[in-house]
DNA sequence: ACAAGAAATGAACCACGGTTCACGGGCAGG
DNA sequence: CCTGCCCGTGAACCGTGGTTCATTTCTTGT
């Protein structure tokens, strides 16, 4: 026996994981997943490419963990506020603009994890990502369906809508051009958010017509 | 002077541009742009790999070409309905029933038009489809706006949530087991359909609730 | 039939970026 | 101090798949 890893070496090569890993989430943050290479994390974390190998098993791998890492945080705080205890309709408004806000001050990182093109593997994690939203989504309108809050509806569907529609309107083509959500992101959300609130049948004030009588619909 | 082009020879041409162009467009239907390698394209259209470059400057023009075709169609049908002269909330039933009908029914060339990630190239092409999708949405919503049939909102971001919400329940992770959807596909159209009708705030029937009195949200 | 030019061919080429591996340096234990 | 082991290194390697190009085959007009 002449060898055993002693703390000090223990702490230091969980430090360099680390620095992989932080280097690997800022080439993420700046570029998509589609700007990490291998090459690139090493020279950021201060490593030799030959050492992200000895950390992780392949690019695959380490990206994997970055989008666990970044999305977990977003999902954590979604599920605290689905937890709480008000009232359904509460917590779908406050679950949604929690989502869509974070969604537009933290653009390219979101862009990263909910639209940018990735390959199979990453997509598979997204998946799971997406999958998630939409349970929590889900759950609040079960609840507000059962108290007869909300009126009945396929709340898987509904949730899949949700998930489906803020993304969309907030990052992408789709949505407004950058300089006008930063210079007002919060009306932008807000009209997303009466989108989906509307959607699924949750009454809300200010619906004025045009013209102020309301013709009817042949 | 020794040789021009003779009609036989134009139409021959034309004939096997037509073949390189199916044989790409069979790719995709089978297993989206992913599948899509010049190799294979020319096996299929039954001419050698060099022969593609004679007709098309590169995968990427080749590809662009087919998405193009492919979507323009779907544009067409839905533009035509937009263009009709029925009542805006009639058009835009009848719009979004179409959208997420041939959705369900050609899903895997649904699945590469509108999630399947792509490469920057396409995706421009991509977002440039989406991007008539959801003019073609908020032209509707628009004159329903006009003539007082709907309330009042962000034409640009409904639209948006429109675009985003149908493909997300429909295609993808989020969306209903592919049996599921084969048994009944005219069901979750439907539920998705009307989610999205109630978003923008046309009145619906059939809102029933679990409990017959609806309780009052705090 | 023949020359001139266009079209088709497909094996060879090349770029790209992830992965490997033989080596040098330091840390633990005797 | 010395042995053994592991960590770190980075240039070389390699698989993949799009692209090229010298050659062959067809087409046209005389």
């Amino acid at each position: 026996m002449a060898y055993r890893k002693t703390d000090k070496v223990t702490a230091r090569l969980a430090d360099t994981r680390r620095s992989i890993l932080d280097a690997a989430r800022d080439l993420v943050a700046e570029g998509g997943f589609a700007a990490v290479q291998m090459t690139e994390v090493a020279k950021k974390a201060g490593v030799a490419t030959g050492t992200l190998y000895r950390y992780f098993s392949s690019k695959e791998a380490l990206c994997r963990q970055v989008f666990r890492e970044v999305s977990a945080r977003e999902m954590g705080m979604l599920a605290e506020i689905a937890s709480g205890d008000e009232a359904a309709g509460e917590r779908l408004v406050q679950v949604l603009r929690t989502f869509a806000g974070r969604a537009v001050r933290g653009r390219r990182l979101a862009y990263a994890l909910l639209a940018e093109p990735l390959d199979v593997n990453l997509a598979e994690e997204r998946a799971f990502f997406r999958r998630t939203h939409a349970d929590i989504f889900a759950r609040i309108l079960e609840d507000g369906i059962d108290n007869g809050e909300l009126p009945l509806i396929d709340v898987r569907i509904a949730a899949a809508c949700i998930a489906g529609a803020i993304p969309t309107a907030l990052i992408g083509p789709l949505a407004p051009e950058s300089h006008e959500l930063d210079s007002n992101p919060d009306r932008t959300v807000e009209e997303i958010v009466n989108f989906c609130l509307a959607g699924v049948g949750v009454a809300r004030a200010g619906s004025k017509t045009k013209n102020m009588e309301r013709r009817t619909t042949a």
